[in-house]
DNA sequence: CAAACCGGGATCTGCCATTTAA
DNA sequence: TTAAATGGCAGATCCCGGTTTG
């Protein structure tokens, strides 16, 4: 031991893990490590029942040398650092070989901890069902690297498998399986019960407004709003509350809103959902419009609501300026799909060349950079036929 | 042909609280 | 009793362009 700590200084990290797994050859170590460990700390303070000694230092050393914020580690997941065994330079070695580098090893590390408890068999089969729905190791590596805590938080393969059959069940293609696990991955450690209350919720929902075919409501809600699933059904039911007490639509109406545009807005947090409708309530009606306006406004566009107060209105305003009327928004509201800024510079040299919204419309300003600068350059070739 | 419609793509974790398992 | 597993929460848009329509 003493050749080795005294070498591991000089030797890049690589070397130094190669090295010491040679006293445990890989494939031993995944079921042989933990008796080793036990082994070697009970023999050495036999009746103390938290031997500190060499074991929970060699895991320090370890992680000092792959660069993990043990400090931080340790804050967030003490326990792992009581354990008699820990597999770092196993998991070290694994997701090298998947591509990932020191450092974002080290945040994984830093960031979830538990991740080191993991067996090499495990972290293969785990790995094994994600290449299910990625196609490359990269792919995922970057997902580990953003969020750590999606793939290790839960060890039960088995219930992965199941989460993937069951949402490939509900209609989902592919893709939306895709898109779900790169940019929701909690959904696949949720277990199975919970993503299934959900689904059965969304479709006693659909029954609740007279809906035909509640299996189709879910997948498409699902499928149009990715994050749902790793919302509380008490979330999304007070949305669905919040939205059917403010709206007072039909429950024909309130059914294709849910599924349609109006899902994007169902995971907001409900005071946020709350406080943005009452602003846009209050604002409209500053400006001389009824609630019937806006119902119109939210039904059209419901994203109108994820756009924050102040955000909102300094948008508004900004059109309101530039001599476009709420009327005008009500009836092409992706105008306020686009930034303020974006807006007010378009505005600018709109009226440069003297564009009339009144005759035109305001369509112009939803579009592409490159379909707004190719207009822009006509009309200022072709002035005439806009003034 | 241009305008209008419409959906896609980027991205959404990291912490705390509670329950369950050993 | 401890650690592991699991559930839940707050946070808060913008842009592009393929396809359809007229």
């Amino acid at each position: 031991m003493s050749a080795l700590s005294g070498m591991t200084a000089l030797l890049s990290l690589h070397r130094s893990l190669t090295l010491q797994s040679r006293f445990m050859p890989v494939a031993a170590q995944l079921t042989s490590t933990y008796l080793a460990r036990r082994l070697c700390s009970s023999s050495k303070t036999n009746d103390d029942p938290k031997p500190p000694g060499t074991e929970n230092e060699s895991l320090l050393e370890n992680l000092n040398l792959m660069g993990v914020d043990v400090r931080k580690a340790q804050e967030r997941q003490p326990g792992v650092f009581r354990r008699a065994f820990t597999n770092e330079q196993g998991v070290h070695q694994f997701l090298q070989g998947k591509g990932a580098s020191r450092k974002v090893i080290a945040g994984i590390i830093s960031r979830y901890p538990r991740a080191i408890t993991r067996s090499i068999a495990h972290l293969e089969q785990r790995w094994g069902l994600w290449r299910k729905i990625f196609k490359t190791d990269e792919e995922i590596v970057s997902i580990l690297d953003r969020s750590p805590e999606s793939f290790f938080r839960s060890s039960d393969n088995v219930n992965l498998e199941k989460n993937i059959a069951f949402l490939t069940s509900l209609g989902l293609s592919t893709k939306d399986l895709h898109r779900m696990l790169a940019t929701a991955p909690r959904t696949f450690s949720n277990s199975l019960e919970l993503n299934r209350q959900m689904v059965e919720f969304l479709e006693d929902i659909c029954s609740e407004l007279g809906g035909k075919n509640p299996p189709l409501f879910a997948k498409n809600i699902i499928s149009r709003n990715l994050y749902i699933l790793i919302k509380s059904t008490k979330r999304v039911r007070t949305n669905i509350d919040i939205l059917r007490a403010s709206l007072k639509l039909s429950d024909a109406e309130l059914l294709v809103l849910f599924q349609g545009p109006g899902a994007e807005i169902l995971d907001l947090s409900n005071e946020y959902l709350k406080r943005n409708l009452n602003c846009l309530e209050l604002k409209m009606v500053a400006l001389g419009y009824q609630k019937a306006d806006m119902n119109k406004l939210i039904i059209s566009y419901p994203l109108v609501l994820y756009i924050g107060p102040d955000t909102l209105s300094s948008k508004l305003d900004c059109l309101l300026q530039g001599g476009i009327t709420i009327k005008q928004i009500i009836e092409k509201p992706k105008v306020l799909d686009y930034s303020t800024q974006n807006i007010k510079g378009r505005l600018e040299q709109l009226h440069k060349v003297g564009y009339d919204f009144q005759r035109n419309g305001i369509n112009i300003l939803d579009s592409s950079k490159k379909r707004f600068d190719a207009k822009l350059e006509k009309l200022k070739a072709f002035p005439e036929e806009y003034m």
